[in-house]
RNA sequence: CGGGGUGUCGUAUACCGGUAGUACGUCUGCUUUGGGAGCAGAUAGACGGAGUUCAAUUCUCCGCACCCCGACCA
């Protein structure tokens, strides 16, 4: 892409209504836009890195036999009425409409109830289970303070997954197989040395859930992590009971804040009983559907990786999501030999595949290499009198500052190894 | 939802019951070109509605929006 036909625009501050520093960075690099508190836009940067956080997930959630669709935003009241999640006193944070036609419609906070009635069109026998579906889709949360940039919002991007199962058996390697398909996402989104399995709530339908953690300092939740083992538990469940069970020590423990980027959930019977999912098992008998719900919010993911890998002069994005590998920057912009040199590199690197911007932009190096920062992708490739003269590419790695050069092939085999190695 | 705070060009600010100013940014042109350069010109603002007043951005009231702390957060 050239970026002088990119139609967003970088800028210098920040808006002075924002204090969250992921929000202010995607702001000013222009990947995002705010429409009013708690709900963003998404520009075309922001929505490239958006795709290629949901591409990392969809990869692992097809890995274990996701099969992936969507469902519908608007709610049916007399679905949710049924579980006793529509009445304002149970849930509180819906957003609700009035029906031309009369009647009242909602937009969904999550999707447990409208997946459980869908399977009882398909789920009828023991041999047509287990099933994993997954979607991903906006959520709509009426928060009362949304906060923390694109981290809480009032609509966001939301992958939630759902299991079906006849046995427990079955459930529990449902749940284990979720549960490994979140580890191997974080760590290829590049957070997985700083996320951490956590016990926490399990709300009203098990004792305790697992969340995965982030540490960061913009985190909502306080952790306390057993840095030996790697097992953290959530303030919220931490209690001498709780401890005991795990095996944990309070003096072990350290208090860390943390941003919760995924939670997984054992569901046990409650949505499949309420709204009659049943299956016949084998010996002819009827049996409620055992689930479990599985949910990362994309978008608060793209502000997670933000806080935790940025530095003071941007973003730094991973490989396997950044919006573009290369970044190509020929700085002196008055030097046609320059230009000339830029223009047809650009044109062989996106010839062989590789997701190139390119800074045609008539501006001087100063802006166009604090913008290069600002904006974070991982390899910056500097056209200059150097790079004529010699015919090597000079090459900066955004995460490291390391520069060197290196030739066309070997930046091939840079973003080749880099596509291969995050997927 | 409880508490606190803020609304003046995009940002930071100034002044004031009587024509709203400055800096930076942004835009245009020229010069310049390896880390946000220079010159010239331009653009753009009182959150909204009532009220008081000859006159309101300024005072009063009512809204609205945004931010922060807490609570909440399948």
């Amino acid at each position: 892409m050239r970026q002088s036909k990119l139609f967003t625009k970088t800028r210098k501050e920040a808006p002075k209504d924002e204090t969250a520093k992921n929000a202010e960075l995607l702001i000013r690099a222009g990947f995002v836009h705010k429409e009013m508190a708690g709900v963003y836009s998404y520009l075309p940067l922001g929505h490239r890195v958006l795709k290629r956080i949901e591409q990392v997930v969809r990869e692992e959630m097809d890995a274990i036999g996701g099969q992936e669709m969507v469902m519908t935003a608007l709610q049916d009241k007399e679905l949710w009425a049924r579980t006793d999640r529509w009445d304002d006193e149970k849930v509180d944070n819906w957003f609700k409409t009035a029906l031309k036609s009369g009647g009242e419609t909602g937009l969904a906070i999550t999707h447990e109830e409208p997946l459980t009635r869908i399977m009882t069109d398909h789920i009828s026998s023991y041999r047509d289970l287990p099933v994993f579906a997954y979607q991903f889709q906006n959520k709509f949360r009426n928060e009362m303070r949304a906060k923390s940039g694109v981290m809480r919002g009032r609509e966001f991007l939301m992958k939630d997954l759902y299991s079906f199962a006849a046995t427990e058996e079955q459930h529990e390697a449902q749940y284990a197989a979720a549960r490994e398909a979140y580890k191997r996402i974080f760590e290829r989104l590049g957070i997985g040395d700083r996320t951490y399995v956590t016990f926490a709530s399990g709300g009203v339908f098990s004792e305790f859930s697992e969340e995965f953690q982030t540490l960061s300092e913009a985190g909502e939740d306080l952790i306390y992590l057993d840095e030996k083992t790697g097992i953290a538990v959530n303030k919220e469940v931490l209690t001498d009971a709780t401890l005991a069970k795990l095996g944990l020590s309070r003096d072990s423990l350290v208090e860390k804040k943390a941003i919760e980027a995924g939670n997984i959930f054992h569901l046990g019977t409650r949505f499949s009983e309420s709204l009659g999912l049943t299956y016949t098992d084998a010996d002819g008998s009827k049996k409620p559907v055992i689930m479990g719900s599985y949910g990362i919010g994309i978008s608060r993911m793209l502000g997670i990786l933000v806080e935790t890998l940025s530095d003071d002069k941007g973003m730094v994005w991973p490989e396997s999501v950044a919006p573009f590998m290369v970044h190509l920057v020929p700085v002196i912009s008055n030097d046609e030999t320059v230009m000339a040199y830029a223009d047809a590199l650009y044109d062989d690197l996106t010839k062989a595949g590789v997701p190139v911007l390119y800074d045609d932009r008539d501006l001087r190096a100063g802006e166009k290499l604090a913008d290069a920062d600002l904006i974070g992708i991982p390899a910056r490739v500097v056209i200059g009198k150097k790079t004529l003269e010699t015919g090597q590419l000079e090459s900066t790695y955004r995460r490291t500052g390391e520069t060197k050069l290196v030739s066309r092939e070997e930046l091939l085999a840079y973003t080749k190894a880099a596509e291969q190695h995050h997927g």
